[in-house]
DNA sequence: ATAGGTTTTGTCAAGCTTTTGTACAT
DNA sequence: ATGTACAAAAGCTTGACAAAACCTAT
């Protein structure tokens, strides 16, 4: 807004608020091209701070010092949309074998945040706990099923069409004995968003089967997924050759520590990070 | 659209939209192959939003600039669902007659997001919105006909096999007079979705015909719709004869500020948090 | 009929509706032998289409643009629906790996079609035919999981929000080892279209697991399938447990043949056809 | 606080083009 | 029926202008 709004809305004299200006730098508005001030909503607010410390009696000098400095610290106080509160709703919610309340739930989030921030500010870091809780005992198996179901019948929801389109073709699925596919489909959606067109095979996928997937479909990239070391370790042989003929990227926990087979990308964090970088590096090498 | 029907649309004179465009590059018309400019009903929007920050003591630079980023910005930091676009979208769509189209977002909606959030989301306000352009005169009667039409299909559709199961029945009908039955469709699914089973009756229902219906299906509810205070008013008294056997519940616009005959549940909110509200009163008085 | 009815019908002058032909190729008339234009009732409504829009605001080539283009629209949005050749036609696109084609065809069967008629016509028949030709080696894994991964995300979809309402609860689940949860899907929104409540705990279900989510809900009727005879037996004892304290059913063709604990239903039938009778046997019982 | 100059912004005008309903001659 | 013509309405571009708001400097 220029000087006279800002007049307006504060109470101040346009000739006030320029002295302030040259003599405390309490505003440092911005210029037009033709050199007007330009404030923002913040100015009104420490304009108005202002008047309030030299009503209680401060000198000039102080108060625009303090309210200057002021304005700065409410500024970090202030979270737009409060994700933290909606995952521990979410997850009381799911906790409780409650399905409407977990929907409502991702419905207030999926119209309000986007996806990728939904995917690493709150599912993630939800699936991330459920584990924990349940490797302490706190959760209960049936608990696990029970979200897993409600989160994944959501997520592929969003998957709807990801096949379709003309980007760069990905192969997803999970290693052979791993069952935890929420993690593969947020990576899938994460690549989606970027633009890829993704083929999904779902959990425990044999790896001829991939194999075969691959023949016929000629993907860019082939991502597999596993939770253990161990799911890695055994699939370690045919995975180099499965490597020979495609572009393979490992992910989940599982994938850490591990001497990948030559050629392969090792994935160890978290879904969206790592399918910005898997864009980066095949977008560089083959288009 | 041309120049002249926007300038009708959004109150700002002709010249002054093209210095908008020329001065802030507020909008970006097509052109016709003479040369003339072209909008879309984006663009109705994009000029409302710059009067209103107008109104709100910006300079017309800086309400430019809200406004032109602001569609840059939604679609920037799109959020996973965005349902203020696919409302718009199908409001388009159905504006232009699009029938595929208008069907091909309500694929997406009811992929993507919840029953109830759809309707409260996106039909319902839509259903608003049109009636409020339908009296400013900016809808046609054609225009309003076919949206009805087309919606009514598809929510029909969705209550396919409503009438079966377990639950409570429910016997929901208009008023006589009465024939916008979207509304009531939309809380007869939202009933639906509590687990009620529905018996429709549909438009302009004479209250005998419901009286009939009534007594050979005992329902645990009767609900009536009228969106006319007038509608309700005259069927005053056969409807004080027939909440002497049945538990009835009124809603629509027309049941507020009505003088409802005693025992009636009278619903003024929307459907949807009606239909919670209802499935609670009749739950606990019969569970 | 000849271009005076249409102008009498339409309200346009034939002048005009010549002037429509020639520069926006708004009707399209064959001719008669002496050159005269013949209009079908088609014509008639692009006529009053176009003028619709024109009263709306809209110049004559963006209205006639869109008459033009609207009724070609509904012509296309009608063709009559043929679910055996949907089910060819999804089979064919999954076992091609064609996601969005997939996609189509399930949205057209959705908006044309019950649920239940689906399920019971086209996904079901299409998972047998599947078995099949997987034990005989002309369908591979590949093509199973990615088919399977569509389906269950779709049919998910359509279960959401199945945990709401007033209907008696049912507890749905795969028994231990079991992976194949389409039936168990199907079987659930058979259930929901007649009024339960669905609480899924998906595949490969551990029986304690079961356990401790029906002490949590105490639900009306627990579900669980198995597809081998082996399934079933394993689990053979600890079903004995369960069937004390809840009402179990059976489903899935390990089911058949197999000697049930006492108190067990054993649902041998479609899902469809399950759903129907073991509604009204609990329906019976309780209400 | 004032003076004198600058920027911003809504409006208008002139001269020409496009669009569109109607009219007329063949 | 066709083709052409015509005129009113609406639109385009360029350019200008004046009131309001704002700038710096004194």
């Amino acid at each position: 807004m220029r000087i006279g709004e800002l007049s307006r809305r504060s109470g101040v004299s346009p000739e006030l608020l320029r002295a302030w200006e040259r003599r405390y730098g309490l505003l440092r508005p911005l210029r037009s091209s033709g050199g007007l001030r330009l404030y923002s909503s913040d100015d009104v607010d420490r304009v108005r701070l202002m008047r309030e410390h030299m009503a209680g009696g401060l000198a000039a000098a102080e108060a625009a010092a303090l309210a200057a400095g002021a304005v700065e610290g409410a500024r970090h106080a202030q979270p737009a949309l409060d994700l933290a509160a909606l995952r521990s709703g979410l997850s009381d919610a799911l906790d409780r074998f409650d399905e409407p309340g977990a929907q409502a739930i991702l419905d207030a989030l999926l119209g309000a945040a986007t996806l990728e921030s939904i995917l690493s500010v709150v599912v993630l870091p939800y699936l991330h706990d459920l584990g924990a809780r349940w490797e302490r005992g706190t959760a209960s198996v049936a608990q696990e099923h029970f979200a897993s179901n409600v989160l994944r019948g959501r997520l592929l929801a969003l998957g709807r069409g990801w096949g379709r389109g003309v980007g760069p073709l990905a192969l997803v699925g999970c290693l052979p004995g791993e069952r935890h596919e929420l993690g593969l489909i947020a990576f899938a959606l994460a690549l989606r968003a970027r633009g890829w067109r993704i083929a999904y095979l779902g959990a425990d996928t044999p790896l001829d089967t991939v194999g075969e997937a691959a023949r016929s479909l000629a993907p860019a990239l082939i991502v597999l997924v596993s939770s253990t070391r161990k799911g890695v370790e055994e699939s370690a042989d045919p995975l180099r050759v499965l490597a020979e003929h495609h572009r393979i990227a490992l992910a989940g926990t599982g994938a850490r520590d591990v001497a990948a087979p030559p050629g392969v990308i090792v994935l160890t964090g978290d879904p969206v990070a790592e399918a910005e970088r898997v864009t980066t590096i095949v977008g560089d090498g083959s288009a």
